[in-house]
DNA sequence: GATGAATGAGGTTTCATTCAT
DNA sequence: TATGAATGAAACCTCATTCAT
């Protein structure tokens, strides 16, 4: 009746921008609930806040857990794309490389249920790691090509010690903020060519016996 | 023994037989489940797998929170004390803190409860934490004192370098098992008391624009 | 497609619409049950009952408590309602009040859990207690200005005396229905203005010691 | 066998003993947790307070209700005995009974569980509905006898009224103590032989339509 | 297409009673 | 015989998902 006053041919394309819009909200509002709780949520939180009905959310997202992907693939794709961008803009390398770990790092400071995915499996969807890691092979190439990194250092070490950061930023976010910095800077410390000693082999599931695990300076220290 | 030992018997009244002997199977099973599980676990199959009833285990155990706590700090507690037992027999100091952070890890990598723990808090209780912070006072205090270690790392520090590297831990723990070792490396070398760059203020929660996050090394680039 | 027999009336397959009729399904279930068995049934037993599921009934009321308190409110109202008018279009001020004490009495003997909200508080909620008091006061008022009714009695005494008697009709409801009224009767006559002894303190908590509780007729006796 | 024991051997004298104590020990306690919380305590708050163990209390006891029948037919007997043996001393027959009535309530109104088991059934057994039949049997002759009682008054009329009174009681118990003495005041003034209207039949259960349920004074009224 | 009520398995916890020590 | 740990059937409540309107 109402409805009837569309003047017919749009009524489909107000339908489908209905839908869009509504698709917007809930990925809008689920992206805040779950930055905020994590991934455990009521999914009625989520419907309530995105103004739409449970139907309308289940027809978009067939399970609560395409919904999350889809919320963290997108959040982590324009973070990823941001984060390079700027990244691409620095001309010295080795601060580049540092931003990045920062901002990456303060991205996933606010955002709960990206850190879990994160600790899950390192990115939210295979499509995202492969965009992470091309990201990072950036990265590392510019700074071993300028010598300034490990040269054996892999992009899976960089990614394996962003998601170990990642943690550190959880376990501090509520007391101790800031703290991870400290971490993050020593762990680019030990990043650096300064650092000779071989990494050991990536394959090899027992320590190194022989060899120690990291070579302690030989003429320094206090006490010498 | 070592168990009894740890519950501080205060000898009021001779626990029966078959009552300990539940309570162990229940701690044990839980361990295993939670172990293998994390912690959010159907009691019943704790209670399935140790061979008792509902009723009993909530005799032990007034809530699963309760058992949880109760397990985590058990297997916190007998693991912190062998690993510092064996840092402690090590003379070399930094070698002590290397093999202490291996074997941390190594024990944390096999426990998916532990690790929630120690995401969540760092440790399973307070008096865990106490006790850790200890251990790492002390390794930390013998390493500084010999030159090895930054001066200004802290307690804090490695407690949260631990927690963070007990990510790449797990996470890689299905498919990479042993690429944390190459993180621990990376690690610990920038522990070293090579890297003289003083590390951020710990209470600051923004980057500090001034000063470069680390100082890669002057005289290389990509020319050399 | 059983159960939908089972309820006789109602298709079953209806949802939207139908949530104010599973609503008042439940309502009218948890009424029966309540009414025989009293409020410390199993929620079950009524889903069972109403047709729906415990997610349903969880969703109209929160609580068991709420479900109970919501039929209890609603018996009691109307109840109240249907009883107070009756009483209001009876002329005779007396007599309003002595049907009203029976009809209450008669629709107490029927609801085991009215009966228990009854004794716990008077009334299963403030407002119910309020209406209540209303009504009372005003047959009060009617009877005490015809000066049928003790002038010291209150809205209090009145509604301690229902309640008091409500336990009678519960006691005999199975073995002895009926009995109640004798003992209504008993209290009506106690509550005429025939009687002119006072009534002790409201507030006193002891006995009165110097004035006997009642008067016992001087003059009167089988063996004078 | 067992009783062919009983001379010889003090052992089992001793063990007697011992039981009888644990008997009674338990019997205290459930006595008092009962009058506090009612009937539905848990079993182990009592076992605690007797300070026996569970199976003690079950040996003695085979089930909850058992132990709770005992209890109150205990407390309602020595009650009764108390009580009747002070109305019995008592000259005059209205006050005899006016105080057993007073003294009656005010026992119930510290028992919880003992309210409960007169709400349910009048008595906490047969045989004390027996025993208190006759005491009320005793008290409402003396007072028939002497014409201060309506003749038509039977023994069940007088149970059912405490039993509704001590409703009342318990109503007011935390409230308003001591309200419950106006309601029993009307209720003994309904009881005197001043009330002349002869008391509905006992079995009917339907209202006598065509006389009125209590006779309001004709001539009396404050607008006369 | 949108809505939100309905579903019901599954979670934790309690307690009368039994039974091994 | 006394003990109190063990039992396990309910009890209450949650929430991801479906489906009639």
């Amino acid at each position: 009746m109402t409805l009837a006053d569309q003047r017919a041919q749009p009524a489909r394309r107000a339908r489908r921008a209905d839908a869009e819009r509504n698709r917007a909200a809930i990925i809008e509002a689920a992206g805040a609930v779950f930055a905020e709780q994590g991934g455990a949520v009521d999914v009625r939180e989520i419907a309530r806040r995105s103004g739409v009905g449970m139907g309308t959310l289940y027809r978009h997202f067939p399970t609560k857990e395409d919904l999350l992907a889809t919320v963290l693939v997108q959040e982590f794709t324009s973070w990823l794309i941001t984060t390079h961008q700027a990244a691409r803009e620095t001309e010295d390398p080795w601060q580049a490389l540092t931003d990045f770990f920062e901002q990456s790092l303060t991205q996933l400071a606010r955002n709960r249920a990206l850190i879990e995915a994160y600790i899950a499996t390192g990115a939210p969807s295979c499509e995202c790691a492969r965009r992470r890691d091309a990201v990072y092979d950036d990265l590392r190439t510019r700074c071993q090509d300028a010598g300034l990194l490990r040269p054996d250092v892999t992009t899976a070490d960089l990614v394996l010690l962003i998601t170990s950061l990642s943690q550190a930023v959880r376990t501090t976010a509520d007391t101790q903020p800031g703290q991870w910095r400290r971490i993050l800077h020593i762990s680019l410390d030990g990043l650096s060519s300064r650092n000779t000693a071989p990494l050991p082999e990536p394959t090899s599931d027992t320590p190194n016996a022989t060899a120690p695990a990291t070579s302690p300076p030989e003429g320094s220290g206090k006490g010498e």
